[in-house]
RNA sequence: AGGCGCUUAGCGCAGCGGUAGCGCAGCAGCUUUACACGCUGUUGGUCGGGGGUUCGAAUCCCUCAGCGCCUACCA
């Protein structure tokens, strides 16, 4: 073993190891191989994205799971990627384009050459967040690293989206959709987040026309709406109201309009809530989803009057036209009240959808859009509910079912560039011409060919092919028909044959989650069988937040049943979130989210990793706080200097342990050794990656380094040693800390592969299972029946150490109660009990830190020593008037306190007559054992404090 | 508004029917020859409130309160 530092200095390690994995290409999985396979595949994070704590906890897992996986003997698959992520990418780029004045929109450079920059963006900023996944520690099979935009992967989302269209699962119409005003662009219900708004509720009037004098007061929270407004509505079953319907109101905006133009009609519809306001509601069908059915209900025709961007058309009015929406509500309001129609305006909080990209809030808008009918729902949903895919943790299984049972259309398209471009070639006819006959015969020839080619003909009047009629009742189309052509990309000959005839291709591109939900499969060679999906797919875990529960596993389970005709993966756990100290979510903004690279800088990625872990509780947040990877930092270095010190006593590595010369104390930390791994493997069954932290740290930490180390030096460096005893210790040694740095390496793969090969334990491993690297070094298995009696070891040595150590702390106690500074050397006396060996008593000095423990069978205490009483015999500290009687005295008596407290709280159960008879027979041996225990405790305690007092 | 979760020592958590525990922080002492990124000792809790079941409740049931998350078209 090479010389080693006096404190780990994780920058010099960890790249050469990383490197060295790398170069020996330990990550990378041969579906060749014979051993059985575990993959994960890794939710892609954003390619222009940086890492964030949130990336640290989720990947650190997957590593883990990985890691294990490897030392298990499977051949682990961790596939990596990275995500287009459509609207934040191309976000960013317009805005870097806006900010140095170079465009002031997207159009000012035009489809091409901004997709030109959207590129260059991705070279220059893509991958960095992939190379700070390698300083993590991230075993990934880089050789499979894969991006959504890949031309493999593009062609497997244009594949299946002609699929889906064929099969009749996607559908264009003319919707409410959540539109984004400022991404200009329609969104998916998943992507609209409901916030707390204040807001006011207006309460304004309207004349019914038909009965002047008459009036009907609507509640509002968006008076600027009232120009689109094309009815009031009731509920008919109101007493109040009934007898309106079917007459007229006067709407009073835009306030220029003429009256007779301003008449709307009173309707009656079952959604109105007379409970509600006042019980009266006005209709605005173009920008409220719920007015748009109730307009459909009554065919009304809507009226826009706010754009796209947000701003109020013409349609809105004089008054109105070209404010920003929300100026035009105070300026609505103003009019209303010089109109003398406002009658009182109330503070009002309600929900808002905001655009979860952009933060504004979203626009419920008619637009047309593609649609998608899920596909394989009930399987995807069943197969959650009856535990074939087991969630953990588990309660999220009831989150997803509800979302599956309450499953709505998919909205896709989005008006975007950056993405994958909808694969519909489309012309729209007028009524005069003369249809599409000769280009669908020509298209026909494609198809009997069995070239991939799909048709939907939308006119007002015929449905072919599963087309849906969006065009009736449509007075904002002015053509008659529309053949929409679905092809594959790749078919250059028809889309050649279509473009001269006059076809263009969707402007539109597909939701980033459209090309994230094949992830599983599309990134392993679908639709060719490759070796990869044979052997890896379906994979074993996925690890992400439930915040994409719907964004993306659902949809991943739903698109896995479509196209494998199997789940994606077998488990799925969720992750926490991290939040600050004080529990907020990390932000930006807020400028509590530190950077993972800084903490690897400072602390080291083993540090970060064991820290992040120790504080993740299974299905909770975490609350980071630095000081967990300063602990991280510590328990590191703490492993480092137990393996110096190991190192430092020489010998030969890895001896034979011989049974005869084993101690308590080596048998103790073997039979803890076995406990960890049972423990550490029972925490890894159940995802308690916490909890396996937790059983690491106390084993190294409490049980190897305060008791054993410190307890073997006694045979390694006691007064008298014996070589082969020594010898026997260092074996031992060498046999904890070979099995630790193995249990240690999916946490802390660094340290743990440069102590593997530093303390020499690769040596005389199979050069495929450890020789080389502790990444294929064989899992530790808990020590079997055989083990245990070869080496004789018992429950009984056991609890000898546990009672000796107990001694021992009573011991150290002594010298508190004396008041007895750490570093003043004094002498114990022992009365042993029974057998004691030279190596206790040596192990008892060593532990008391006395200057000597001397065994005295027949020692008489004389007044002022002080005594404790445990396995080993009876132990006395004299101290001949040095003593501070008087503490001692509180002390005692304060221990006499708590032994009659508890003495009281088991007599008073034993003493209750119904507790004999109920009580199992061993609970009321228990307790009957206890109160002996309490009692001699008792008796003891009161005979120190006599012994004061004589 | 519904659903789910949480409430145990200053902080973060474990325990989920039979003596309230762990880590960190705090306090006191210590250059004990692996480690001050350390060692030793140690102070903190009627387990959110109330009621019930039980011989026995932090643990099971009911109820109230606070916090958090998710779902939802109440203007």
């Amino acid at each position: 073993m090479s010389e080693i530092s006096k404190a780990y200095e994780p920058q010099s390690v960890e790249d050469r190891w990383y490197d060295f994995w790398l170069k020996h290409h330990c990550f990378t999985a041969d579906p060749k191989s014979s051993k059985p396979a575990y993959s994960i595949v890794i939710p892609p994070p954003n390619v222009t994205g940086v890492l964030t704590m949130g990336h640290v906890l989720n990947n650190t897992i997957q590593d883990i799971l990985a890691r294990k996986a490897r030392m298990d003997g499977k051949e682990v698959l961790w596939l990596p990627g990275t995500d287009h992520a459509g609207i934040a990418t191309q976000t960013v780029v317009e805005r870097t384009l806006k900010k140095s004045g170079e465009i002031r929109h997207r159009d000012d450079l035009g489809r091409e050459k901004f997709l030109e920059r959207v590129w260059q963006w991705k070279e220059k900023h893509g991958g960095i967040i992939i190379q700070q996944l390698k300083k993590l520690g991230a075993s990934c099979d880089w050789t499979r690293e894969r991006f959504t935009m890949d031309p493999e992967y593009s062609k497997c989302v244009q594949r299946v989206f002609v699929d889906l269209y064929k099969k009749g699962m996607i559908y264009r119409g003319k919707r409410m959709v959540n539109w984004c005003p400022v991404s200009l662009t329609a969104l998916s219900d998943e992507e609209v987040v409901m916030k707390e708004q204040k807001g006011t509720l207006y309460y304004f009037k309207v004349e019914i026309a038909e009965a002047p004098g008459t009036f009907l007061t609507v509640a509002t929270t968006r008076p600027e709406t009232i120009p689109g407004d094309t009815a009031v509505a009731v509920n008919p079953k109101d007493p109040r109201y009934a007898q309106f319907i079917g007459k007229h109101v006067v709407r009073p905006l835009p306030a220029e309009l003429p009256r007779e133009q301003k008449l709307i009609p009173i309707i009656g519809d079952e959604y109105v809530d007379f409970e509600f306001g006042t019980g009266v509601l006005k209709v605005t069908p173009a920008h409220d989803k719920a007015d748009f059915e109730i307009g459909h209900r009554h065919k009304l025709a809507p009226i826009e009057v706010i754009d796209a961007a947000g701003q109020m058309n013409d349609a809105a009015g004089a008054d109105l036209r070209g404010l920003d929406r929300f100026k035009a509500r105070k300026v609505a309001a103003e009019k209303l009240t010089e109109l003398g129609a406002m009658e009182k305006e109330e503070p009002y909080t309600n929900n808002v959808g905001f655009s979860e990209r952009a933060d504004v809030p979203i626009e419920p808008r008619l637009s047309e859009q593609w649609f998608l009918k899920y596909p394989s729902v009930e399987k995807s949903q069943a197969v959650v509910a009856k535990g074939e895919m087991k969630f953990h943790p588990d309660r999220w299984a009831k989150v997803y079912d509800h979302w599956m049972s309450g499953i709505q259309d998919w909205c896709i398209s989005r008006q975007l560039w950056w993405g994958h471009r909808i694969p519909v070639w489309s012309k729209k006819a007028n009524a005069g011409e003369s249809g599409f006959g000769r280009v669908q015969t020509q298209l026909n020839v494609f198809k009997q060919n069995g070239i991939l080619i799909h048709m939907n003909l939308y006119t007002p009047h015929a449905k072919k092919e599963g087309t849906i009629n969006v065009l009736q009742n449509d007075p904002q189309e002015n053509y008659f028909a529309r053949l929409d052509v679905a092809v594959d990309p790749s078919q250059t000959e028809i889309i050649s044959l279509l473009e001269q005839n006059g076809f263009t291709q969707d402007p539109d591109v597909l939701d980033t989650w459209f090309s994230s939900w094949l992830w599983p499969f599309a990134t392993m060679g679908w639709p060719e069988q490759t070796e990869t999906l044979k052997k890896f797919y379906p994979t074993t875990d996925l690890v992400t937040g439930p915040d994409i529960i719907f964004f993306w596993v659902a949809r991943m389970i739903m698109a896995g049943f479509e196209y494998m005709g199997e789940l994606p993966f077998k488990n799925v756990y969720f992750t926490g979130i991290i939040r600050d100290k004080q529990g907020r979510k990390m932000s930006k903004s807020l400028g509590n989210s530190p950077d993972p690279l800084d903490l690897i800088g400072k602390y080291g990625a083993d540090a970060l990793r064991f820290g992040t872990m120790r504080s993740a509780p299974l299905g909770q947040d975490i609350l980071f706080d630095e000081q967990n990877v300063e602990l991280g930092r510590n328990f590191c270095n703490k492993l480092w200097n137990a393996c110096r010190f190991r190192q430092m006593q020489g010998g030969s590595v890895q001896e034979e342990i011989d049974p005869k010369l084993l101690t308590s104390d080596d048998k103790w930390i073997l039979l803890k050794l076995d406990a960890a791994i049972r423990e550490v493997n029972a925490a890894f069954a159940e995802y308690k990656f916490s909890d396996a932290t937790a059983a690491l740290y106390r084993f190294f930490w409490s049980e190897y380094c305060d008791w054993y180390i410190e307890a073997s030096k006694a045979s390694l460096s006691g007064s008298a040693v014996d070589e082969a005893r020594k010898k026997n210790t260092l074996a031992v040694i060498d046999f904890v800390l070979s099995h630790m740095l193995r249990l240690f390496h999916p946490f802390l793969p660094f340290i743990s592969e440069e102590l593997w090969h530093g303390m020499g334990y690769s040596g005389d491993m199979p050069e495929k299972q450890g020789g080389q690297t502790i990444m294929f070094a064989p899992w530790p298995k808990p020590l079997d029946d055989e083990f245990k009696s070869f080496y004789a070891l018992s429950a009984n040595d056991e609890k000898f150490i546990e009672t000796r150590n107990e001694f021992i702390a009573q011991g150290r106690n002594l010298r508190r109660n004396a008041n007895l500074p750490a570093n003043k050397k004094v002498k114990f006396i022992l009365k042993p009990s029974g057998k004691t060996t030279a190596n206790d008593i040596e192990v008892l000095k060593l532990l008391l830190n006395a200057e000597a423990v001397e065994a005295n069978p027949n020692f008489q205490p004389g007044k002022n020593a002080l005594a404790v009483r445990g396995e080993p015999g009876e132990l006395f500290l004299p101290l001949e008037g040095l003593i501070d009687v008087e503490a001692e005295k509180t002390r005692l008596t304060k221990e006499i306190e708590k032994c009659q407290a508890e003495i009281g709280k088991v007599e008073s159960k034993l003493n209750n007559p119904s507790f004999a008879q109920k009580v199992p027979a061993n609970v009321l041996a228990e307790h009957k054992q206890r109160l002996m225990e309490w009692q001699d405790k008792l008796a003891h305690a009161q005979a120190a404090l006599d012994g004061l007092k004589g």
